[in-house]
DNA sequence: CGTTATTATGGGAGCGCTCCCAAAACCACT
DNA sequence: AGTGGTTTTGGGAGCGCTCCCATAATAACG
């Protein structure tokens, strides 16, 4: 690389062009001759030139950057594993689609400072946005702004916003139908905070397949945690004065928390009380017993995501996406994962 | 926000001064007068301005912009909790330098695309990259075009290279020292993979511990493992023929599958044999019995690799630091955690 | 071989900023 | 009031690109 990168210009002169036909031709676009064409590659390559995307983007007002916005709290909202393939999944596709990807990773007062950094100085064509809770201050400002976003974590209350989440209503459903299945009935659950989606939308999936099986929905067999490992251990503490037979944890860290109570007092997992987890995260396979768990599709989830942003950017016609069509929504399938905490294999290893 | 943000020069004619001295304002330049000042920076607030990035840095030749590269190996090289926690340092930092954030998270064949885009291109002022590889193809490269750089992972034989790591020869050191503390004689280890450093550096700890403490070094007692789970397992399972009485694993995740390997043949942890691991990844604190583990100040690594890049970057009078010094080095240390695998606790909970 | 339609090429303008230099305004002191 | 110095202000130039329009070259046709 020259110590001063090459110019447009100077790459014209040296394949004998116009400043016009070098743009054109590093840009695809029609009209040059093949010859030209051909010629006007070789220098671009034999001077190892490459578009200042400054000046590109000053003048096509595009910077081709989408923002990956995730809050503070990752650690410990995030199941484990589940940033890094979020973040690929949003990479892979990002990259697809020629985009580069600016990452902010921010505590709520510094939100503010990244929004105006980012977001008002036009560096970024859209948004994805990591958003857990209900309430997040950052959707209506985005929504006034008319910045595109797409967030990753269902907004039900905001019908302009795009979104892409796991299906956690179906997923607890199962969850909770498949410990019916066992033959248990006293099927307590251990939520998630209520300020959160996902711990809405489990609970929602729980009392679901309770009423299906025409059981009654006992408010005693429903614990609030907080999706921590200690936080799971005081709901089941809680959990077991009710006695109940099983329950359905609305994740693998809690479902830890709820082993270790469980253990504390004598019981036997799943002989006494059978448990099924939530996201399948890595202690969930290494647990003692190996937890029966829902799997999310991760990689899917940042993948939809950016793909779903693309379309709200990219102009139909001459209009923006976000200018014509309403949001862009995805819903995206849960798995169990049968191990052994559920009751439903005999004996593995 | 209006549809089109305002200019400088809009808000230079609102505020009846010059461009120029809206410039200086923003900027916190000198030589403007106080009350001039306070009008203009009421103006820039009434009117929601904000300078727009690609202008600035078509014309300062700076982004603000510092690049992440994370190889798509991360799921299964790096310890669990290590991306988001290594990504808050990086990201504080960066916030604190007023620099932004670019993400790469692509596989070999595409980061070369990554490279010509957004580093030739000249959309980023340096670049972090999370390097566990020894013969990382990337370091020649940037050296060779001159970009300032900073990897997470030493790279001992580049010595222009700049740094930052976790003190792995010493933590591996106390790890196996606190073996031989407990009276253990037979100490084994199971290794990374030779070809990336934290693996050798791990290896050299432990052999450094054996060597104090006038212990002949046994080949047979040394497995190389690849920093998985069914890695740690079938190590293990070698090892046991050599019937040691502790082991070394140079992560958790192989401890784990080292404790499963035990367990299965019947002996007992920490009784017959005794485990110390490395990282401090969730499932150690989860695994039964609890893993004594070596933890490394990963937020620290992330923190320390882009204040490093900050003083390669920024211009010490007038020259760049790169252009200046040697190449910056930091090694952070590290720490044991005891936990019961070592057998140094008895019995808790 | 003109005349018109079509394709290929060149160059001006301008995106929104910073940098630099010249001009204006202000400040001492003679 | 005059001189030299400093501080404050304004505006030109230009960063490297895309967009647009004018012009040149070529093709198509009677």
């Amino acid at each position: 690389m020259a110590h001063k990168p090459p110019t447009l210009e100077e790459i014209a002169k040296a394949a004998g062009v116009s400043r016009s036909t070098v743009s054109r031709v590093i840009n695809d676009e029609p009209n040059v001759r093949p010859e030209v064409r051909q010629r006007v590659w070789q220098v671009v390559e034999a001077m190892g030139y490459h578009p200042n995307a400054a000046a590109r983007s000053l003048v096509s007002r595009r910077s081709q950057t989408l923002g990956v916005i995730i809050p503070q709290t990752v650690n410990t909202v995030f199941a484990d594993p589940f940033l890094p393939n979020v973040l690929r999944g949003i990479a892979d596709a990002a990259n697809e689609h020629k985009y580069h990807l600016m990452l902010s990773m921010v505590s709520r007062p510094l939100e503010e400072d990244f929004y105006r950094r980012a977001l008002r100085s036009q560096m970024l064509d859209g948004v994805v946005i990591l958003s857990a809770f209900l309430d997040d201050p950052l959707i209506p400002r985005l929504l006034r702004d008319r910045i595109p976003f797409v967030t990753i974590g269902r907004h039900p209350h905001e019908p302009a916003a795009s979104y892409v989440d796991a299906d956690n209503v179906r997923g607890a459903r199962m969850a909770t139908e498949h410990l019916l299945r066992q033959g248990r009935r006293r099927v307590a659950t251990i939520t998630g905070p209520a300020s959160m989606i996902a711990g809405l939308d489990r609970r929602e999936g729980y009392q679901a397949a309770l009423r299906e099986a025409d059981l009654p929905l006992d408010e005693n067999l429903i614990a609030e945690g907080d999706f921590t490992e200690a936080g799971g251990y005081v709901a089941m503490q809680q959990l077991l004065l009710q006695e109940p037979d099983a329950v359905f944890v609305a994740n693998d860290l809690m479902a830890i928390g709820a082993l270790r109570a469980i253990r504390q007092v004598g019981r036997r997992v799943p002989d006494d009380v059978a448990l099924v987890g939530f996201d399948d995260a890595q202690i969930a396979a290494y647990a003692d017993p190996p937890l029966t768990t829902v799997r999310q599709p991760v990689y899917e989830l940042g993948d939809t995501a950016i793909n779903l942003l693309v379309r709200l950017i990219e102009p139909v016609g001459s209009l923006r996406g976000y200018e014509t069509q309403d949001s862009l929504r995805a819903i995206l399938p849960t798995e169990l994962v049968i191990r052994a905490s559920c009751g439903a294999q005999r004996r593995s290893a």
